[in-house]
RNA sequence: GGGCGCGUAGCUCAGUGGGAGAGCGCUCGCCUCACACGCGAGAGGUCGCUGGUUCGAACCCAGCCGCGCCCACCA
């Protein structure tokens, strides 16, 4: 039966990965190698928690190369048969959602309002049954091996619970608590959202200065602002305590134009005499740094700005009801009109938007769920500073995970939207009740807010295992081992992850960080679909397949941003195929009755071979294990078509193809296995299918043995000795190259070095296509003398090529050697280097040196 | 304003103190019985600039010029 299957290989000269991926998925689905029973302790166990897609969402770039990083890890780890599990699930990703679902009302001419919040959660609920599977099936055309029989959504009731749970446990413990504060609002999703969720960007305002009259008559105060309307709110002025040119009116009052308020002027620190005028109005309910100053000073705190962004009834009657742009032309003509305005100048300054919506942020005062942060901060710095979270690489981003946490502030955790966590606080009169149950009696109204989306992720590494259920799986995958991401939700994600892990489960969520990449596009652009930016990982898998994507993400992935490039796809894609093709020439010429696991060594190239594959494995390990990826990617391409194809493969062809090939066979199939096993991890298609031809029985590659290297198969003097007949092939390949001569065209040539027998001889004359003859000629017919490691080959007259191309070529070395000589003598004449470098160095560069002097003098002249 | 990072071959990127590397692209020669998604041989780089440390610098230090990211409450 495998013959007959072998027999179609012979067809099959390219990899066709849409005949195989399918398939091979289905085999490893099928053997339910995905799906571990939660057995055993999690030290003794692998997991990863796969970070949540949104439900709503589709594979992006970023997914893909996340998804090619950990399934590199997990792969591994199952090899190295360690109970696997990567945890599968998606995040019911509060606002996106939400506003996809309100997008596709829309298009039905409905509003949410139109549905009720019941109706429209149900709505969502059914559009996450007909979207929901597709990042899936998105996620298996990867190859990714999650545990898909095991799926979780933070929305699931054992997920609800564990949430409500944390937010009650944390209430008790007064870390969330409920307050009056100064918050982020977006007037475009009409929610609070956390200082995590605002970007900084660049806007052309004007400065207006507007004067406020002092109460005592006696002129009046400038002050510089770019939200004129906000003056409606404002309760102070404030100058600097040391700004001479205000110390007179400390204590004084001035009063507010248009409304009629009696500002006292206050002296703070925080007010620059350098800027503006020197003097400040403070209106605490719309600015965050008058909030402060105003708490601070016990100021009244007015607010003129509702959350429908419209000027409240704090304001006088005529702003009333504007939207802040209309207020703010409305204020400034009516200051105009009182001859208030004294200057105005263009402004260009930061000014925080909504990273949802785009809108700009409306600061203002809120009765908010917050968390305070700084207690669940402390050991989740402890962590790291100790190492026992490492991040990967640690430099930068430990410093920026610390840095980060110890200027931690409090977090706004509510948010006013339909779609998410309902907070468990319920209202009657002034009782509030907060409890993971409905409180027993009538009349109590439940907070309409949702939490942060974020508040549910935290929990995701072990609220996904059952927690706070003290589950089988708890205990065989919690701690997990690795977290894997972009460095964008170091914050919002695993720094928070640390933070709840730590206060619940006592656990570090996780030991290892490593941090990749983020994906641009080819042209240095973000990735993304609205900007026309994205590259979709579907269609690069459907044109290059799977294992080439996986294995151009990995390589040209590192630590910085890179931009995308399809060469390294490209490059994976070639490597699939030769990896196909190589395996046809093995499987197909070897003898049928030895199987991978005999290699027996006959000849310096199979010793040498084997010993490579043992360095190689040792290396690739250590990458792997380091996360390390793009480097892992690009040796194991780099030995297996320079080393394995380029050179064993055309040294055993002749035993190959001979009778008693019984011997060469072990070794290549051997050398086939080890390549199919290291490969694995980054290209898990191709190499289970092949896998699939090796003779013999075996299982599933995905479950095979990760290889300990073998330091006894380790051999210097073979890899020292072929070392010798590749360089001395490549010698003189160049010199038929350069002299012109055809390619089928035998060079006769004299064979004079020491350390070569008969079969290394053989190699060199078959692989570089000369002829060795014996000793016939007198030395006045040697057209060139070429250096080779331990002599020389004198190439002999033929009608091969012109000799004159031969001349010109070797002038050319002879000038290139006398160039090296000259280096070296000027290096070892400075007498610093000699005397201060390491012994070790001078000696290699005489030995250097003298290779030199004597290869120049084989050539003569 | 503070912090971090980047500038290396035409392109995309590796390389952290002892003679400049990869893939793609380019040039030349090959359909050599695994693969033309291939084989062989080449060309191509004052490693952003200027100083410094060192026997020796792409690599360490300082400054400068470009580019990017993160954090931050100067109206």
């Amino acid at each position: 039966m495998a013959r007959d299957r072998l027999k179609a290989l012979e067809e099959r000269t390219r990899y066709d990965p849409h005949e195989v991926e399918g398939l091979v998925f289905a085999r490893w689905e099928e053997a339910g190698i995905f799906h571990p029973e939660p057995e055993e302790s999690a030290d003794e166990n692998y997991s990863i928690a796969l970070p949540p897609p949104n439900v709503t969402g589709a594979l992006h770039m970023g997914h893909a190369l996340n998804g090619s990083v950990q399934d590199a890890c997990v792969r591994l780890a199952r090899m190295r048969g360690r109970r696997t599990k990567w945890i599968f699930g998606t995040d019911h990703a509060g606002i996106a959602t939400q506003v996809k679902v309100e997008e596709a009302l829309a298009a039905e001419g409905k509003t949410k309002e139109d549905l009720g919040r019941e109706e429209f959660v149900k709505r969502v609920w059914r559009w996450r049954e007909e979207h929901g599977s597709r990042i899936n099936d998105q996620y298996k055309r990867l190859g990714a091996s999650l545990d898909y029989a095991d799926e979780r959504f933070t929305m699931d009731d054992d997920y609800v619970r564990a949430v409500m749970h944390v937010f009650v446990q944390l209430f008790e413990k007064g870390l969330v608590y409920r307050d009056n504060y100064m918050v982020n609002w977006d007037p475009g999703t009409r929610s609070a959202i956390s200082d995590l969720e605002v970007v900084q960007r660049k806007v052309e305002d004007t400065l207006y200065l507007i004067e406020y009259p002092l109460e005592s008559g006696s002129g009046s105060v400038t002050v510089a602002t770019v939200r004129p309307e906000t003056m409606l709110a404002d309760t102070a002025i404030a100058v600097n305590p040391s700004d001479e040119r205000y110390s007179r009116l400390i204590g004084e009052a001035a009063i507010l134009p248009l409304v009629g308020r009696r500002l006292k002027v206050i002296a703070d620190e925080y007010v620059d005499p350098e800027f503006g005028t020197g003097a400040l109005k403070i209106t605490p309910g719309h600015d965050p740094n008058d909030f402060e100053i105003g708490r601070e000073k016990g100021l009244e705190e007015v607010t003129v700005i509702g959350e429908d962004g419209r000027i409240t009834e704090a304001a006088p009657e005529r702003f009333q009801g504007l939207a802040v742009d209309e207020a703010r032309r409305a204020v400034v003509a009516a200051l105009r009109e009182e001859g208030l305005i004294s200057g105005t100048q263009p402004y260009v300054h930061d000014v925080p938007h909504s990273q949802r919506s785009g809108r700009r942020i409306e600061p203002l005062i809120s009765l908010q769920w917050f968390c305070d942060m700084t207690e669940l901060a402390r050991p989740a710095i402890e962590v790291v500073e100790k190492g026992r979270i490492r991040f990967h690489p640690e430099s930068p981003w430990t410093d920026v995970y610390l840095r980060w946490l110890r200027e931690i502030r409090p977090w706004c955790i509510s948010r006013q939207l339909w779609w998410g966590h309902q907070i468990p606080a319920w209202y009657r009169a002034d009782e509030l009740y907060v409890g993971e149950r409905p409180p027993d009696g009538d009349g109590w109204e439940r907070d309409p807010d949702v939490l942060d989306t974020w508040f549910s992720s935290a929990l995701w590494p072990f609220a996904t295992l059952g927690w706070p259920g003290d589950t089988a799986e708890m205990r065989a995958f919690y701690p997990t081992d690795v977290l894997s991401t972009a460095r964008d939700i170091i914050f919002l994600w695993v720094a928070r992850m640390v933070m709840f892990g730590i206060e619940f489960t006592r656990e570090i969520p996780f030991s290892d960080v490593p941090i990749h990449s983020v994906i641009q596009s080819p042209e240095g652009k973000r990735m993304s679909k609205s900007l026309g930016t994205g590259i979709d990982p579907l269609d690069e898998i459907e044109s290059h397949g799977a294992d080439a994507l996986r294995f151009g993400l990995l390589a040209m992935a590192s630590t910085q941003d890179v931009r995308y490039s399809a060469q390294r796809v490209k490059q994976g894609e070639d490597l699939a195929n030769k990896l196909w093709n190589a395996s046809r020439l093995i499987l197909l010429g070897a003898s049928e009755d030895r199987a991978p696991s005999a290699a027996t060594a006959e000849t310096v190239e199979d010793r040498w071979i084997l010993s490579r594959l043992e360095h190689t494995t040792r290396e690739v390990t250590e990458l792997l294990d380091g996360f390390n990826f793009s480097p892992a990617a690009l040796r194991l391409y780099e030995v297996f078509w320079s080393e394995l194809c380029d050179w064993y493969l055309e040294l055993a062809k002749p035993r190959l193809y001979s009778e008693n090939n019984t011997a060469v066979s072990g070794v290549l199939l051997h050398a086939l296995q080890r390549s199919l096993v290291l490969l694995h991890p980054v290209l898990p298609f191709v190499t289970e299918e092949i896998w699939s031809f090796l003779p013999g029985e075996r299982g599933l590659l995905a479950i095979a043995q990760w290889p300990e290297p073998n330091d006894g198969l380790i051999d210097a003097q073979a890899e020292k000795q072929l070392g010798r007949v590749i360089d001395a092939v490549t010698e003189l390949r160049s010199y038929r190259d350069a002299v012109g001569a055809k390619a089928s065209a035998q060079i006769p040539a004299r064979l004079l070095a020491d350390g070569y027998d008969e079969a290394s001889r053989g190699q060199i004359a078959r692989l570089a296509r000369f002829e060795f003859v014996a000793d016939e000629r007198a030395d006045g017919d040697v057209l060139a003398t070429l250096p080779i490691p331990g002599g020389a080959v004198q190439v002999l007259p033929s009608d091969a090529f012109d000799p004159q191309e031969g001349e010109r070529k070797l002038a050319a070395k002879r000038e290139q050697l006398r160039g090296e000589i000259e280096r070296g003598e000027r290096k070892l004449a400075i007498k610093g280097f000699v005397e201060k470098a390491p012994p070790e160095v001078v000696e290699e560069e005489r030995r250097k040196l003298e290779e030199f002097r004597r290869a120049l003098e084989r050539l003569g002249r």
